[in-house]
DNA sequence: TACAAAATTGAATTCATTACAATTAATAAT
DNA sequence: ATTATTAATTGTAATGAATTCAATTTTGTA
């Protein structure tokens, strides 16, 4: 209910998003948190602010904005699903070593290959896996 | 324990991997299939000619095979993880219509960004989302 | 052949996600 | 404003892939 901020509010309406204080709340966790969060994370985030809060209203809420494309679904991870404001085309990084997700810029044009020419291609996602700069560093 | 191929035994041996008969078995079997199987399908698969056969055995194969990089896991499902025999770099292609993954080529060294220079890249996935060229065919 | 080490097995468990029905809240109509 | 309609929230229970673990069996080796 800030009413500082409606430009979440309208991003929302634009998508066809009825209001909710919990939508509300969530978007504006994903627009503080970069961090490409879990649904348990930013559960755990926001059950403070919203002690009704719950998980199934979490999974619910990103169902939501996943349609919307307001957000994107980052599998990176086997056992669970972590969720990116789009920004724009990017790949992510994750570190074995301390498990923080990097993003990094991407030239998609010049990786798309011929033979799907005649498909429809809807998504494009770029995982890269290894060891991060800062933890190549504290090993040596 | 077909006598009439050695060439899977010995790919074990190489690498350090104990024969064993279920062990064989998985490989064989994804030897002849290579669209992508879960655990579930590759059970599903032997089962028959191996009744003593165990899903954690399934698990516990995949996890030897994937360590000595014999086999690669794909993650282009949200809910479950499938595995595919590694014969060179390509990316794969999921049709959300028919649920068919395709493999195709890639040019990496074009996709990779600067930003990762001091990072250590240990393994490179690029999956792709939408409706195949059949499935677009079929609905027109 | 016998011993030691490792693999297999199945039952029980974990944990992310989904299903569902009751309650509550948000928008539209009066 | 008040009510009616419609959709969102909530909590509990269920699902299902994957893991844990201890007992049994198999494999490789002395």
């Amino acid at each position: 209910m800030l009413a500082e901020d409606n430009s979440i509010q309208d991003m929302l309406r634009e998508k066809n998003i009825r209001l909710s204080h919990q939508r509300l709340m969530v978007l504006e966790y994903m627009s503080a948190n970069h961090n490409h969060p879990t649904a348990d994370q930013i559960f755990n985030g926001l059950k403070g602010t919203v002690p009704s809060l719950s998980k199934t209203t979490i999974y619910n809420t990103m169902d939501a904005f996943l349609e919307a494309g307001i957000i994107r679904p980052v599998n990176i991870e086997d056992n669970e699903v972590r969720y990116d404001i789009v920004t724009g085309e990017h790949g992510h990084f994750k570190c074995d070593s301390c498990g923080r997700i990097y993003d990094f810029d991407l030239d998609l044009d010049h990786l798309t290959s011929g033979q799907l020419a005649a498909f429809k291609i809807d998504s494009r996602d770029v995982y890269f896996r290894g060891t991060c700069k800062e933890c190549l560093k504290s090993k040596s």
